[in-house]
DNA sequence: GGATCGACTTAGCAGGCTAAGG
DNA sequence: CCTTAGCCTGCTAAGTCGATCC
């Protein structure tokens, strides 16, 4: 509350500039953001640790700044073949108001077309369903409920004995058998989404475990002294000593964020026990709290298996009761269960807030949503609920407010339940929907790319924007969050123009991933954005001034009911999928399938920017793959040099089989020689340490030296018959592989691995900074996935993990092969 | 008619877990 | 059989978008 009037009280200063030029609004384009909020882009990991620049040129909504320069003048200055549209100045406004006629009218008849196409789409989709009518459907629905309802109940008791079912054999049985009793919503279409549900029945949500102060001899120090902190306070510290060694802990605005509210606590606390006045971050020492979480984290590591199980169950158990709800009667799985448990903030990029102390949620701060008549679950003893609610509008079954920025947090109902996957296929077939309005919305927004009005004009290269390169909408933000842009939101500095028409996009999005591309659009949309960026604008100045989300949305939904911004992303990443995946040839082993079907699944993800900071061990990994396969090479050339030793006649007759014996030096021969020499050293010098680790602890006397030098001696003997190989060229092949069928056999065998070597050490490196998850879990209609899978013949597992089988059962359960996005 | 709120989807990351590889 | 790398899941931050408020 304090918070959010605050808020209100910023933005009060700088919202009411009158917009005195709204008469004149469509020939004097505006500037919406007056001066460049942050430092240049940067990419993600740079950036968290760069200071933002503390001028406040408060952006906060629509402080409008009137930039001296109109449209006439713009557009008069486009290559000749253009000129002539751009007569138009003092009739504008005229013209304006018969293009927003005439746009009337022609989508008015759009939209009575649409009906008709909905119309008869209605009709196909419910054939199954009987009646048509929608009253009467409902009826049909909700008697269907309740008698399945009442079934459930019944069933209910015995079934919740059958839980932790596995993958096994058994599996296939109890699937069917809970087919038959699950609720199969998807068979019956949901008409009206504004209920959510009849009945709701939960207990509640889980706390945090309350804080249990350090052992007395770890403390913070402050100048070079122990501190005594009152719990809460200490608990504060903790959050911070525990990120010591991370980015975030290293972080000037993380750490300033934190000794600020760690201050506030020390001070709603009374201060130190032990009269020390904390007053500079500089002076805390933190190191032996940090040094006793390590500890803590060895001790986990080294229990064994056993006590981690007993744990395991006994975590389970105090989750059970909270992990599951009944919804309309039927059990569902409750998605985040828990409150999250106090914490400082950690933003991503270089958020202005992070750091900041995400505190402790009560009881009294959580609001329950639940059936009327439902029984109210126990608060924690000596608490209350804050407020108890029973709204069948929403999904959520309890909120709080959060303190940082005053938005809600909601516990809701897990992926796999009805409400999500409802929601989930509503999602997939509005984007479908698209599908028989994308042809319309290109041809006018290639048309309005030439419009005389700015606001068209700008919507039109927006939604082209969108939906060639999946930008996001790209909301306004206000400055205490991080500086990241979608299209709207787009600024001077992000796009930098290459004649003839080639556009460099740069700019951090979402969760400040940054969005790099350099790419070559259609003449006139590279106009437009020299347009948009004529002077006077200047870095800092919005690229669409005329846009913003709600205007673009409000203009698509003329196409379309519920169409938006963001179903374009997932039109065009599911139809991005369905192409690649017509594109696979129904051949090869299921390994080479999975390999194309996440090959199609990185285009997707490639389209709408989904990244992954590449694992510390990449460069590792790869350079281990590539050197294993120029073994396996060196290998096979070896074995092909002793073929031609046994028989030199070979060499004429399969001149091409041979050639690559040529392609070695001596020099990269003697480098993998080192190598595996070098390997097998430590190989044996490892095992000779660990084995006599081993005796040692079972009390048996160490391995004499001598074996270790045996050891030894056989690697030196590899060594030297490796530089007898090189010095004279004679191969000395084992008595194994003494005929040349023999070693054609170990050729083929070396060929077959390398081909699959090089396969996934090639995808290993394009999957590097690919993150394949995402599209997968929000974007690409599943039921292509499941499709591909029995066309294929590729088990669904492959693909969707057990969660997302689970998440996806309504796809997995109800498309044919025939089936297209 | 814009700012704000509320509710929902989308996003990457940490760290535990598991299965592949030596 | 044991390690190690890569997968999976849980977590929660960060978007989008319609509703509501003034």
């Amino acid at each position: 509350m304090t918070v959010s009037s605050w808020d209100k009280m910023m933005d009060q200063s700088s919202s009411n500039e009158s917009n005195s030029d709204s008469s004149s609004d469509e020939d004097v384009p505006l500037a919406k953001t007056a001066v460049a909020k942050k430092s240049p882009v940067k990419a993600k990991s740079e950036a968290s640790l760069e200071l933002s620049s503390p001028v406040k040129s408060k952006t906060t909504k629509k402080k409008i700044h009137k930039v001296e320069y109109d449209s006439d003048e713009a557009l008069s200055s486009i290559p000749d073949k253009k000129k002539r549209k751009v007569k138009v100045k003092s009739d504008e406004d005229d013209d304006d108001k018969i293009n927003v006629v005439d746009s009337d009218t022609s989508l008015k008849q759009i939209k009575s077309e649409k009906r008709k196409l909905n119309k008869k789409k209605i009709v196909t989709s419910t054939r199954e369903t009987a009646s048509p009518k929608k009253g009467k459907l409902t009826k049909v629905k909700k008697e269907n409920g309740k008698i399945k309802k009442e079934a459930k109940k019944l069933k209910k008791t015995v079934k919740d004995e059958i839980e932790g079912e596995d993958e096994g054999s058994s599996n296939n049985n109890n699937d069917e058998e809970e087919d038959e009793e699950e609720y199969k919503w998807w068979e019956n279409q949901n008409e009206n989404d504004e209920i959510k549900w009849q009945s709701l029945i939960h207990n509640g949500i889980m706390f945090p475990p309350e804080y249990e102060p350090l052992p007395s001899h770890v403390k913070l120090y402050y100048d070079g002294q122990p501190v005594d902190l009152p719990p809460q306070v200490e608990e504060v510290a903790g959050f911070y000593a525990a990120l010591l060694e991370t980015d975030h802990g290293r972080n000037p605005i993380f750490q300033k964020n934190f000794f600020d509210d760690f201050l506030q606590v020390l001070k709603e606390n009374g201060g130190t026990q032990n009269g020390i006045e904390i007053k500079s971050f500089d002076k805390c020492d933190f190191t032996r709290m940090f040094k006793y979480f390590e500890l803590k984290k060895e001790e986990r590591k080294l229990q064994s298996p056993l006590e981690r199980k007993k744990l395991r169950e006994e975590r389970a158990k105090l989750e059970e009761p909270f992990k599951f709800c009944e919804l309309d009667g039927r059990k569902e799985q409750v998605g985040n269960f828990k409150v999250e448990p106090p914490d400082l903030f950690r933003g991503r990029g270089a958020h202005p807030k992070t750091g900041k102390l995400k505190r402790r949620v009560y009881p009294e701060d959580i609001t329950l949503n639940l059936s009327e008549n439902a029984p109210i679950p126990d608060p924690p003893k000596g608490h209350k609920w804050g407020m108890v609610r029973h709204d069948k509008t929403v999904q959520w079954l309890a909120m709080w407010k959060e303190n940082i920025f005053g938005t809600i947090k909601y516990v809701r109902l897990a992926a796999n339940s009805s409400l999500k996957g409802q929601s989930d296929l509503k999602k997939f077939e509005k984007a479908r929907q698209l599908k028989t309005h994308i042809d319309l919305i290109r041809k006018d927004y290639k048309r309005n790319l030439k419009s005389k009005l700015m606001l068209e004009r700008q919507k039109a290269v927006a939604i082209y924007l969108i939906d060639v390169f999946a930008l996001r909408a790209g909301g306004e933000k206000s400055e205490d969050e991080a500086d990241t842009v979608g299209c709207c939101s787009l600024r001077y500095e992000h796009v930098t123009l290459k004649p003839p028409n080639t556009v460099i996009f740069d700019f951090l999005g979402k969760d400040s991933i940054r969005y790099y591309q350099e790419v070559e659009v259609e003449k006139q949309v590279f106009k437009d954005l020299m347009i948009f960026k004529r002077p006077p604008k200047q870095p800092g100045h919005q690229l669409f001034d005329r846009l913003d989300p709600s205007i673009l949305n409000k203009h698509l939904q003329n196409y379309m009911s519920g169409l938006t911004a963001k179903v374009f992303r997932t039109y065009n990443a599911s139809k991005t999928m369905q192409d690649q995946l017509d594109l696979i040839p129904n051949e090869g082993t299921v390994a080479e399938k999975l390999l194309k079907y996440n090959a199609a699944n990185r285009t997707v993800a490639i389209l709408c920017n989904h990244q992954r900071t590449i694992s510390k061990s990449h460069a590792q990994s790869v350079e281990k793959a590539s050197s294993k396969i120029e073994e396996l090479i060196w290998q096979k050339i070896r074995y092909k040099k002793g073929m031609l030793q046994m028989d030199p006649t070979l060499k004429k007759k399969k001149f091409k089989f041979f050639k690559e014996i040529d392609d070695m030096t001596k020099e990269q021969e003697s480098l993998i020689h080192d190598r595996i020499i070098n390997r097998e050293t430590e190989k044996w010098e490892k095992k000779y340490v660990r084995d006599n680790d081993k005796l040692k602890f079972e009390g048996e006397p160490p391995l004499p030296e001598e074996t270790l030098k045996e050891w030894m001696n056989r690697v030196k003997e590899l060594k030297e018959q490796y530089k007898r190989e090189l010095d004279t060229g004679v191969i000395e092949l084992k008595p194994s592989q003494n005929t040349v069928e023999k070693l054609e056999k170990l050729i083929e065998k070396l060929e077959e691995r390398i081909k699959v070597s090089s396969i996934q050490l090639k995808d290993k490196e394009e999957n590097s900074e690919v993150s394949l998850g995402t599209s997968k879990i929000n974007y690409i209609d599943p039921r292509l996935s499941v499709v591909f899978c029995k066309k294929y013949n590729v088990p669904i597992e492959k693909i969707f993990t057990k969660t997302l089988r689970d998440k996806f059962k309504w796809a997995i359960e109800s498309v044919d092969e025939e089936w297209r996005f």
